[in-house]
DNA sequence: GGTAACTGGGTTTTT
DNA sequence: CCCAGTTACC
């Protein structure tokens, strides 16, 4: 059979095999930098080539980002809707969907995405009503239900089930918790809210429906998901509902790669997908084009091997320099390492883009942010704390919320607490008068003022009213804008920096009026949040030059020449959180192998021997760390191990100086 | 007496 | 940022 020679050519005999399926059911088990984006890409280009219209083609990818970049390489030049592949996250593609048939889903029009912050607030709210308020005996707090309630949707299991394996401690509290979420349930019903869960859970439903679910899979001849091993068993069910027979389903995945658990993700799908399919067709991509072979060498000692699955990868980049282990004394002397070492690597050429520290946890890399402002080296932080978690964000983006949806009292609850002079207490008995219906909140606002403090009076209502007026106009810059001159007086009271916020958030409403619609614009804020306000400004420009701050977690799929790895001692890596169960330090390996295999030619691997607050039981006293356990005699075999010391000697115990100095200022204080 | 505002200590990972 | 405990207002 003829090929295409464009279409098919650069790829090695397994990627062309995965590329060129002819049909049935298709896994690609794809080891870490084996090309698998370059393959699922060759494969929609071959599927478009068979004559299926890229229309028909469904790309579910992990991050929006992934998406993006797919479909660029794609279809370069796609313009017309017909040429372009819908792509997207499970989320995205969902609520893509509903919003379109929102009445078929038995949804107001208006219903708005609500993010987890807001899910935690809605049952903290609600908490009490249930008997969660752990006064005396130590009820779960509002955060681990929201935990608890996540888990029990994306893992499918009952509530009992979850408490008992996962939250022991919260197990006679299972029948409050049950009626709790129950109750939450039905407030985001009456109030068209619609969590990210709820976003999978009703595309599910409509595929599982008899009378939509035909038509809803009829949309798409071809689903193509990756990184399959991260899905949870909403998303498996929904992959099966689209694709019941297999015959235009590839799923691509690497089970070592599974770092999502405690979101309710669960390679086991990944595993059983060769019995929901019997006619299952699998390719293994073993060899690596991102690394060079001293790193795999690293990267295979710390790669699990799980039974089915094994791979070892093999490179074909050169041998390349051996990892180093840097030891540092403690933590300042690690943040120096890694800016001396970042700083020769950019001596020897490679740019600081080209280079990440990638952390396990968000605040790993506090010290080492302040070395680097010290030392004038431009650095971007992904993961951790995101642009919309920001205060005067959320408050900017529940204006919008009570705009688009005047029913959606999560926004209202923190727009009315935004103003000077109410609490929880006030901002609850005005929702209670505003409470939505016929006429609406905004026409009730009279009767709900008076629920309010006098002192807050005034400016509550001139707020309220700026937001009854944002509904009348017509173009969504000006609904943008308007709704930031709403908020611009309490805004002004609340917070000292309030012009920096300000301006912060005219950027927000600038790339808001770029989108299709408000609510558009406000879902895909919550779902694909800009990591920071520096984002709103479209990419940076090409002569800027910056160090790349990740967790190993935003760092999935991504690659970098040059790759710092600082913090790998027991109870940052892996984490003391997950030191308990097997489950979880099995789940940290994979993580430290996603970041080991992250880097191209260089990684340094950093140890601070020494923390300030180390919290593990050995030898707490001094704060003396442990190597991490995955840096196992193999895996230091494979590095090159050298010693950091502090360039002060500490100071040896001198005497009493405080009670020297009080003396010396106590002959001061005659008059 | 009931609320709001302030203070200090702590923080895994995210669609 | 979130939470708990405390102080300071109405």
């Amino acid at each position: 059979m003829f090929e295409s020679p464009s279409l098919l050519d650069g790829l090695n005999e397994q990627q062309r095999q995965a590329a060129a399926h002819r049909s049935g059911p298709l896994l690609i088990l794809a080891g870490a930098g084996t090309g698998k984006t370059r393959t699922l890409v060759a494969r929609a280009a071959w599927l478009r080539e068979q004559g299926m219209p890229a229309s028909r083609i469904l790309l579910l990818t992990f991050t929006r980002r992934a998406a993006d970049d797919m479909m660029a390489r794609a279809a370069p030049r796609a313009r017309a809707a017909s040429e372009r592949i819908t792509g997207g996250t499970f989320h995205a593609i969902a609520h893509r969907i509903i919003r379109e048939h929102a009445e078929a889903f038995s949804l107001p029009p208006e219903f708005t995405v609500i993010d987890p912050s807001d899910v935690t607030g809605l049952l903290d709210a609600r908490r009490s009503d249930h008997g969660l308020v752990g006064t005396q005996r130590r009820a779960p707090r509002a955060g681990v239900c929201a935990d608890i309630y996540t888990r029990c949707v994306n893992t499918q299991r009952p509530v009992g089930d979850i408490a008992r394996t996962d939250y022991p401690w919260c197990t006679e509290f299972t029948g409050q918790l049950a009626e709790l979420f129950r109750d939450f349930v039905a407030h985001k019903r009456g109030h068209g809210l619609v969590d990210f869960d709820d976003l999978l859970l009703l595309w599910r439903a409509a595929l599982a429906d008899p009378a939509a679910g035909p038509v809803l899979r009829g949309m798409f001849d071809a689903v193509l998901v990756d990184e399959y091993q991260d899905v949870n068993a909403v998303q498996a069910d929904i992959v099966r509902l689209l694709q019941p027979d297999g015959t235009g389903l590839t799923c691509v995945g690497d089970d070592a790669q599974a770092i999502y658990a405690f979101r309710g993700a669960d390679p086991g799908h990944l595993r059983r997908l060769a019995d929901d399919y019997p006619g299952l067709s699998t390719v293994r991509l073993a060899t690596n084009y991102r690394s060079k072979q001293a790193v795999l060498r690293l990267a295979n000692t710390v790669r699990p091997q799980s039974a089915g699955l094994e791979l070892e990868l093999t490179g074909d980049r050169g041998s390349g320099a051996a990892p180093v282990l840097v030891r540092c004394h403690d933590e300042a002397t690690q943040a120096r390492e890694i800016c001396a070492r970042v700083l020769e690597a950019h001596e020897a050429g490679a740019e600081l883009r080209e280079q990440a520290v990638l952390v396990r946890a968000a605040h790993h890399s506090d010290v080492l942010e302040v070395e680097l402002a010290a030392r004038g080296i431009p650095f971007v932080k992904y993961g951790g704390l995101r642009f919309t978690e920001a205060a005067h964000v959320k408050d900017f983006l529940s204006a919008a919320r009570v705009v688009a949806n005047p029913a959606d009292d999560v926004a209202w609850f923190r727009v009315l607490r935004l103003h000077e002079g109410i609490g929880p207490v006030h901002a609850r008995r005005i929702i209670e008068i505003l409470r939505p219906g016929d006429p609406g909140p905004f026409d009730r606002w009279a009767d709900a003022v008076d629920a309010a403090p006098r002192r807050a009076r005034a400016e509550l209502t001139a707020t309220v009213a700026a937001l009854a007026k944002v509904v009348t106009l017509d173009r969504l810059g000006d609904r943008a804008a308007a709704i930031l001159a709403a908020l611009e007086a309490p805004l002004q009271a609340r917070y000292p920096d309030a012009g920096i916020r300000i301006a912060d958030l005219q950027r927000l409403a600038d790339a808001a009026a770029t989108r299709p619609s408000l609510h558009d614009a406000l879902t895909e804020l919550a779902l694909d949040p800009p990591v920071s306000s520096s984002d709103l400004a479209g990419p940076p420009r090409l002569d800027e030059d910056f160090l790349i701050i990740s967790t190993v977690h935003s760092a999935k799929g991504l690659e970098w020449p040059v790759v710092h790895l600082p913090h790998l001692v027991d109870g940052a890596v892996p984490s003391d959180m997950a030191l308990s169960s097997a489950a979880g330090l099995a789940e940290e390996r994979r993580l430290f192998y996603v970041a080991v295999t992250r880097a191209r030619d260089q990684l340094f691997l950093y140890a601070p021997l020494r923390l300030h607050h180390h919290r593990m039981a050995v030898d707490d006293r001094h704060g003396y760390a442990q190597l991490s356990r995955f840096l196992s005699p193999a895996a230091q075999a494979a590095c090159e191990a050298v010693d950091a010391v502090p360039p002060q000697p500490v100071l040896p115990r001198t005497g009493p100086l405080a009670a020297q100095v009080d003396a010396a200022l106590g002959s001061l204080w005659r008059d």
